[in-house]
DNA sequence: TTAGAAAATTGATGTATGATAATAAAGTCT
DNA sequence: AGACTTTATTATCATACATCAATTTTCTAA
């Protein structure tokens, strides 16, 4: 692809990258494709990749000690998604990472990541704000846990994600709620009646 | 201060910097003392600084709007605390900021912070690392509250966090757990009597 | 188009945690 | 030490959400 129309540009969105650096940067993201049902990550393994989406739906997950899955985060597209715990900190996944719809997908490794960083610093610029907005994210998400009914943790959720609501199911949403698929179905139906 | 002895090789610990650095460093921190009781910050302030703590214990909690409080961390010696949603973004506050023991506290503005990434590109990967860190903690932290009780959330935060337990209030511990006071009193009954 | 599978809903009941109020214990100040 | 304040505990009752089991609805694929 000619560098001035590169898929890089929309990974990297709002940074603005000579060809030079363009050329540098395209050939570290590799693109993927799975299909619905394909696990990208498991727990235990080593974390290798970030993953960009560009079509399709992911979610990351963390299964208990009961067998229970507990959505962490979910990504359509221009979302990135990884076990960041293990990726920062080359420990093994305690998520798994499951399509939920057929995705396209560019992935970068850990390598890849740390090598463009020195080689171009402004993408660690780039990737740190990303990273801070995320921060920013799992704060509120955190205080919203602690602070809010499971009723206006769902209307936040379908508000804030309304795009999101439309690709996954419901029990998914519970899980990433943090209540049962029937709890939330209730709620549901007060909603529906209010 | 003599560079080869700086408060800044304490706060940047693990960063080698030369002289030269340390002395463009330094004067972008202000030592600070607040006694306990003191408000760093209030809801819906400017977000200006970040903070180092050197000696005592601070903690960050939302007010919702029953006017609970809710904890969402806690700052001992090395920790670095702020209201990141609000210093990131340059958005209001949504957190308080308060002195639980009387502290000695490093300060930074985000404009000094900024001028300091440019300045010296591996404090920005300093602070990257840092938040990587801070990032996955908030992982782990989203992920208990909504897979595990809160008897098994205060065992893991006595275990993880024993130097804190030292500093804080139950009532501060309960409501960083996402619990009451009446409840966490009875949890930590029945783990004696167990 | 219909059969089977997957997802969502509903009902009955259980349990962890919340709310309120009272009391006890620990800390602080003169 | 004694008085007062702050913090922690206990008891009773209320409630949000979980669990288990059954049923209905929606989706999917031959």
């Amino acid at each position: 692809m000619k560098a001035n129309n590169s898929i890089i540009q929309l990974l990297l969105k709002g940074l603005s990258l000579s060809k030079s650096e363009i050329e540098i940067t395209e050939p570290l993201f590799q693109k993927v494709f799975y299909e619905k049902g394909a696990l990208l990550l498991r727990t235990n393994d080593i974390v290798n990749y970030q993953y960009y989406t560009l079509e399709g739906c992911l979610r990351s997950f963390y299964l208990d000690k009961y067998g229970k899955e507990h959505t962490l985060q979910f990504a359509i597209r221009d979302w990135w998604i990884s076990d960041y715990t293990g990726f920062f900190s080359d420990s093994k996944a305690i998520l798994n990472i499951e399509v939920i719809e057929d995705a396209i997908l560019y992935r970068i490794s850990k390598e890849n990541k740390e090598r463009l960083y020195s080689k171009i610093p402004k993408i660690e610029s780039f990737f740190r704000k990303k990273l801070e907005n995320a921060f920013a994210a799992f704060q509120k998400r955190i205080l919203a846990n602690i602070s809010q009914t499971a009723t206006e943790r769902y209307l936040n959720f379908i508000n804030t994600y309304p795009d999101i609501e439309k690709s996954v199911k419901n029990y998914h949403i519970a899980s990433y709620l943090g209540i049962t698929t029937e709890s939330l179905s209730r709620i549901r139906k007060e909603i529906s009646m209010s």
